[in-house]
DNA sequence: GGATATGATTTATG
DNA sequence: CATAAATCATATCC
């Protein structure tokens, strides 16, 4: 809109004597008779379209409208065109290749690979996944990943609820516009490369909030990471069940206490817990016990009776009533002293 | 609240 | 790569 009273200034007001895209007609001093009245018309014309910023817009809308009608108006408006089309030429130069954005790019890749950005990813199978897996027995584990999903889905679900809004905003803004400078074109020559730089402009200043959108994302997705992901920090102890099955797996294999990859994964499975946290469990277990053996004595005691109790009911079960619950009381057991012959290595 | 227990991680080693 | 050892960071106990 401001546009207009700008350009009919710096191109018809002041520079139209000798003006080398005027056509030969207009460029005709004072002194001729024969167009007069003509250059009288033309002269009134202009002054009208200098004024036009001096009224108020219901007054400029009408002049607008009685110089649209004018009989001069189609020849007028093809010299605003010539004189454009060269002015415009001299403008546009080297600023119309636009590079992909690599911090874009970069944060584009980290949303995708997080699963914010794309398509939703398979609706809580992973969790399904694990929660079967681990029976009732991890069920705080898998618990918390959810809630680390939850998290992470909600931060999807603004993410994109955002994106949509800015889009919209981008698109009602370009047609807005667009149907501003359609209007427009009625009055003053706009080529369609003016139009798609403009639009382009629109897109460039949309896409930069989008960046902001999509940089505060991936802060609060690594945030959420290293809060949920970062295992030391909502470290939970195993229950009771499975630290027996690992410290009878540890006490009855007191000589050799590092079970193969195979026991590894039968404990791991009884145990509702991963491989790799077995594995954790008897790197802790044979340091500390090595570490302070008589602060163990009790507990080695007290696996191995119990051991030899269940061994006892296995060899002869049913001949016997036995009772279970008094392990100590059976002496004889093999006392799991850390001797020569049952080093830790 | 501090002491201790404990699971996970890091570092070093062969 | 598996493990030992040191270390971290939280859980749990008292």
């Amino acid at each position: 809109m401001d546009e207009q009273p700008r350009l009919m200034h710096s191109h018809t007001g002041v520079g139209m004597a000798g003006h080398p895209g005027l056509p030969q007609h207009m460029q005709e001093g004072t002194g001729g008779t024969d167009g007069d009245g003509r250059k009288q018309d033309i002269g009134d014309i202009l002054q009208q379209i200098m004024t036009i910023t001096d009224q108020s817009l219901d007054e400029a809308q009408a002049r607008k409208h009685a110089l649209n009608c004018h009989r001069m108006k189609p020849a007028l408006f093809n010299v605003l065109c010539e004189i454009k089309e060269k002015t415009v030429l001299s403008i546009r130069g080297a600023q119309e290749e636009e590079p992909p954005d690599p911090q874009l790019m970069r944060l584009d890749n980290m949303l995708l690979a997080e699963g914010v950005a794309g398509p939703e990813k398979g609706g809580g199978s992973a969790a399904a996944a694990a929660a079967a897996a681990s029976g009732g027995a991890g069920a705080d584990n898998s618990a918390e990943h959810s809630d680390y999903r939850a998290k992470l889905s909600q931060i999807r679900q603004i993410y994109h609820t955002e994106l949509e809004k800015y889009e919209q905003a981008c698109n009602e803004f370009t047609t807005h516009v667009m149907n501003l400078l359609r209007e427009q074109s009625r009055t003053r020559p706009i080529s369609p490369k003016e139009i798609e730089r403009m639009v382009s402009i629109i897109h460039r200043k949309f896409s930069s909030i989008q960046m902001q959108l999509k940089q505060s994302t991936c802060e609060a997705v690594m945030i959420l990471r290293s809060r949920f992901l970062d295992a030391r920090r909502k470290r939970r102890n195993f229950n009771k069940q499975a630290t027996e099955i690992l410290n009878e797996y540890f006490y009855s294999h007191l000589s050799n206490p590092y079970p193969s990859e195979e026991a590894k994964e039968e404990l791991a499975k009884k145990c509702a817990i991963t491989v790799a946290q077995v594995s954790n469990w008897f790197g802790n277990k044979r340091i500390r016990y090595k570490k302070n053996i008589g602060k163990f004595q009790e507990e080695a005691n007290m696996y191995a009776a119990r051991t030899a109790v269940n061994a006892a009911n296995a060899s002869s079960h049913g001949s016997q009533a036995n009772s279970p619950s008094t392990p100590n009381s059976a002496g004889g057991y093999p006392s799991p002293c850390y001797q020569s012959d049952r080093r830790i290595q």
